[in-house]
Formats: structure tokens, sequence, C-alpha cells
DNA sequence: GCTGGCACTCTGTCCGCTTGAGTGCTAGCG
DNA sequence: CGCTAGCACTCAAGCGGACAGAGTGCCAGC
């Protein structure tokens, strides 16, 4: 038998592997050579093809919940799938409408809130959004308004479009007047510098002040500092936990509680979407492929979004091991590119 | 036997009643005349207890899930039980503390996240925090920010320390002056108005600036009208929503589907909580006592926060009728009062 | 190399039994 | 007149055995 560089499985065993996970990932329960032998698609006894599933469960690709249960996928099992034998399912219009609305709107909170509860919505599993904190995002114009005494809001308008505003309190009193100024003097100053970037000139700026007393510059360098040093969060959005109510895998309360809790630990979430924005294309994490997944039999598909140059953050989804990732690869696909479509369309629109 | 103004319990009845309702609300099992008689508070035999509970029953105040049952609180029952039997626990210096750490902060949306959270965990139950869209809200400073071409972030900031932001679309240009000069404009020719009365004089200028052709009031006008009516939504925080898998009451599957399902519905929960505002004092609404928390069997026990004059929103726990009513209302009611203790001080220190 | 047959295993379900908690009613006691 | 003890009845929940069904591994035969 001749094979591939990519597996050492002959055909046969190839097409019997999808098969079961195919009927496996629909129905949730375990597949006999019975109900495989029925199907159809293969002209074997259910004899033969326990011998070919005895040998899959050896290579490690497919496991029995108990002696005489039919076979359940692997991790590994999963993962052969999805890289040699899945075929994508091609979206339907309805759902390219559907993810293309999503995308609509001005606002870049609004537009990510909602692309993760389309994703939801569309996959039937949680979908997320991850905007990390940019800090090395290129700054086009930064703006303070007052708030009350002491308390000042900082709005930082991104050349990528990207908008988030903080308050913060200072120590100095300002007028309107010194902030406009003060935003003026920033956004011509230290306009298309990253965060980081105008910390530094603003720290040697120090230097100067200090030779000329000017209590103006004085001012707007503390208030700059206080300005690119607060607290800005990443932004993360877990939607449509509810949808995971309705899946066999989590039917007992010990592990929905489990699974519930899980998503409320944003931080690790965070962690894991911040390593993998690191790649570039679709990226499918199962089950033990990571600490995250691998405590709660999660998988992950996910993929990067923003323009190639300057990725902007992550969006996928996130459920059970068992999942229809043949749909679920190219709706996270479609979905980040059509993000990515709409922030650069907001970046060319820019003055 | 002396019955009292406010029922026509006799005060047996009502301790019975009263034990029971603790008991019930501690264990979450019906009650039968047995263990009542054993707990030791009532020198009476189960067959005594057994009629003054027959009675109890006649009047609507408990009832039984079936004949060789023990009994449960109605929702009349727990009505009674609230108005007439209830002592409320005060709150412990722990409980006190994490409530004052938790509306410690200086942005409201913040502050009241955190409360919602706070909240949900000192009760174990689901925290509300509801600020409806104050169209009546005195405006204190209106700013604006470019944010692309046609793309204008407005901030508005209100007497009460609140801020608003909202990306819009707009028809015209405008330039980083024309933005400062239209906010400097709006606010000092309308400062102290509210959204709504803003709206009204900026369509009155519409004819001063017809028979003037004034570009730059042109611009302003159409500006300040996209500005005020911008869809500026209600913030419905719904924190602590897997507190509810830990309720007996929503261990079946189906019953927690519904749930959840039911938290997800914020509209219903808003125009619930939208009456609410009216009332002042502490507000508990039980299971048949409105049509949200009817179909759903919860119980919510809110109050309104903000200053007396301004109420600006409402906060309290919502969950299963079952709860801890006794803990709950000191509670929200400490929370409640902290929350508006905060934003008084906000409006003090405001220049 | 495939297949039919066979013995074996494990799970889930159904059924009937028992147990325990609780009730209502009634008769009797102080 | 109120309280109590006793009794018969009901219902839900838990236990265990029997049974059916699905699946397996292995072996002999084509």
């Amino acid at each position: 038998m001749a094979t591939r560089l990519d597996s050492d499985l002959d055909p046969r065993a190839r097409d019997v592997l999808r098969e079961i996970i195919i009927q496996y990932i629909d129905s949730g329960e375990p597949i006999g050579s019975r109900t495989l032998s029925k199907c159809g698609r293969f002209p074997l006894s259910p004899a033969s093809l326990r011998n070919v599933m005895a040998d899959l469960e050896e290579l490690g690709f497919l496991a029995q919940p108990h002696t005489s249960a039919g076979r359940v996928p692997t991790d590994r099992g999963y993962r052969f799938f999805i890289d040699h034998l899945m075929r994508s399912r091609s979206l339907t219009s309805r759902e390219r409408e559907e993810i293309d609305e999503g995308v609509a709107g001005s606002e870049i909170d609004d537009v990510l809130h909602h692309a993760s509860a389309t994703l939801s919505k569309l996959s039937d599993q949680v979908g997320l959004v991850f905007m990390p904190t940019l800090l090395q995002f290129a700054v086009r114009s930064m703006d303070f308004i007052s708030v009350a005494d002491h308390r000042i809001m900082v709005v930082i308008v991104g050349t990528n479009g990207v908008v988030v505003n903080k308050v913060i309190e200072t120590r100095f009193l300002f007028t309107r007047d010194d902030l406009e100024k003060i935003g003026r003097y920033i956004t011509s100053e230290f306009a298309s510098l990253t965060l980081d970037a105008i910390r530094r000139r603003l720290i040697r700026l120090t230097e100067q002040e200090r030779a000329q007393h000017d209590a103006m510059l004085q001012k707007t360098i503390a208030l700059g500092i206080d300005a690119v040093n607060a607290p800005y969060e990443h932004d993360l959005y877990v939607e449509g936990a509810s949808s995971i109510l309705n899946k066999p895998e989590y039917s007992d309360p010990a592990s929905l509680r489990k699974t519930f809790l899980a998503l409320q630990e944003k931080e690790k979430l965070v962690e894991l979407l911040e390593t993998c924005l690191a790649e570039e294309g679709l990226q499918i994490l199962i089950g033990s492929e990571s600490d995250f997944t691998q405590i709660n039999n999660f998988s992950i598909v996910a993929r990067r979004y923003g323009s190639t140059s300057a990725p902007l953050g992550m969006v996928g989804i996130i459920g059970p091991m068992r999942m229809e990732y043949a749909r679920m690869a190219p709706l996270v696909e479609y979905l980040s590119r059509a993000l990515s479509r709409k922030i650069e369309e907001q970046e060319h629109t820019d003055g």
C-alpha cells in the first residue's frame, strides 16, 4: 500500500477514521463497527471494520469509553482529522450575510461585540473576540476632557481607528483652555508615535522643563505621563455562554459548573490568546494541546484579525472538543477577514 | 385572641409561618410537622402543628408540592414574611468593608460594574446594576473629538458626574478647531440643560441660521442635533450568572437553561427596573408579583441609587424565590446607599 | 484478506419492592 | 375547648434483579 508523506495510514483506514469522526461529531455517541458498516460507505462487514478500528485505536486516534462501547476520537484523532481529512464546508449565503451585517457599525467596540455575538449565534458555540491593550499602537490624536476637578478623561485615537478612553486622576487643576492646548500640543508633537515612545519622549522633556521652569510645560508633561500610564485594559468579549447548556457533554451539573467558571477566568484565556497572536493563519487548539484547553476539554478555533502589517487581536470560538470543525473553520476565517477588511477601510478613510 | 391590624393571624400561627419559611429558605426542602416539632421552638406535638399548618395552607401562605410532602411557602407566604415577620440581619463588618471597597474608583462605569460584581459575590445571587439613559439629565459639558473623517466622538459630562461617550457619523467635515469651538459654544450656551431641552433649543436655532446663512452655525446645529439624538444606551450589568448553578431549584438542565436565557433577555429586565425607578425605598418583588418574575419564579430585591433629588438607577439582586431576604435586604440597602453617597461626593467635588 | 459466528462484557432501563416521611382524620384526655 | 396519640393512607425515592441492546475480540473457514 502506498503511504502518504503526511501520515502512515492506508487510505481505507483514513476513510474509516474520517467517517467515525464525522459521525461522532454529529451524534456525540461512540461509534461501533455495526453502525459504521450499515452507513453504506464501506463495502465491509462489521468484523473487518473492527480490525481497522483496532488498528486506529493502537495508533492513538481512537479510544473506547469502556470495554463494550464504540469508539470515540482522541485529541490526536481530531488533530489528524483537521490536518489531513477534513473538508471545510463552504458558508451559506445566509451565514455570509449575517457576518457582514455583524461587522457593520462605526464604533470599534460595538463592532467587536457584535462580531462575537454573531459568531456565537452562527456557531452555536461560545464566541470570543479579543483586543489586547496595544501599547505599541500608533497614536493619531490625544485629547483631554474635564470631567471634574482633578478628574480628566483621556481620549486616544489610534491610526488604526481604535479609540480608547479612560478617566484619570490628576494632581493639577486644568482649565478647558489648558486641556485644549495640551491636547493640540501632544497630538501635533507626538502623532504617529506609540504610547511607549510618547512616554519616553515625555520623560526626556522633563529635563527641559526643569531648565525652563515652564509651568505650562510641567502640567503638560504631568498630564501626558498620567495619560500614557493609565491602565488601558484589553477587551475580551466572551459571548453566548448559554450555548454550552445544549451540549450533551455538559449535561451533568458538575461539569457544567466547571465549564462556566472556566469561561469566567478571563486571565487564562487572555494569556492563551496573546500567545496565539503571533501566528498568522487559522489556529485550532484541541484539548491537551494547551493547558487551558486541556483541563476543560475545550477546543478553540481562532484567527488573527486586523491589517496584516499590524494585527489587532484574535477572534474565534471555544467549545467542547466535539465540534463541527469543518463548519467552524470557515466561519472564523470569514469573520476574521471581514473584520480585518472593516478595519483597513476605517484606516483608509482617515484624514 | 388579639389580632393585629396588619394581619388576621394569631401569634402562634405567625411564629409557625416564620419558622417554616426560615427553615425552608435554609434547607430548600419542604418542611413537615415532625421536623418543625423537633426543632424545639414550639411546645407542641406534630399533630397540633399540622392543624396550624393546614390553616396556613388554607390562607394561601403555604402549599404542598404533593400530597405527602411537607409545606413550602407560596408567593403570598413570602410576601407576608417580608412585610411582617422578617428580622433583617445586620451586615458583618466584612460585608460593609467589601461593599465600600467595591464602590471605590473614579469612573462611574467601573464603579457600577464593580458594584454589581460585589453584590453578586456577597449575596451569591445574580447582581444587577441598572443605569437608564438619562435623557433628562443636566449637561455640564459637551465635547467633540474627531475619530476619522465624518466620525466624531461625542463626550457628554453630566452635572451628576456621569460621562457618556458615543461615536457618531456626521454629514459635514470638521477640523479640530471647529470641534473645539462647537464644544465651547454648546457647553457655554446650554450647560445645565437636559439633552431634551438642548435638542429643542437647537431646533429653534435652525430658523435663526436660515436667516443668517451662517455656515459655522449650521455645522454647529447639525453636529449638536446628531449628538443629542445619538442612541445612548442604558447600561445594565448582570453579574454572577454562574451563581445560579449552585441553587438546587435549578439543578435540572431544562430549568437551568430557561433561567439563563431569561437573564439574557435584558429588555424585559430593563422594562421592569424602569418601572421600579419610581419608588423610593427598598423594593422586593416576589414571583407572581410581576410578569418577568412570575414566568421565571424569580424574586428581585432592589433599591434606587443616586441623589434623592435625582435618582440615577437601580441596584439589586435577582434570584430564586427561595432566598435569604433577611440578608439580601440590608445588603442591597447598604450598597445602594454607598453608591448614592459616592455619587453625591462626585457632584460636590465638581467645579 | 475478508467474513460469519460465537462467547463475553458492559450499560441503561424497566419493574417491583421496601422504606420513610408526611398527611388527614378521629377518638380520647385534661 | 384545645392538645395529643394513634391509625390508615399516599407518595417519592432508593435498591436490586432481570433483561435487552450494542459492542468487542477472537477464531475458523472461505
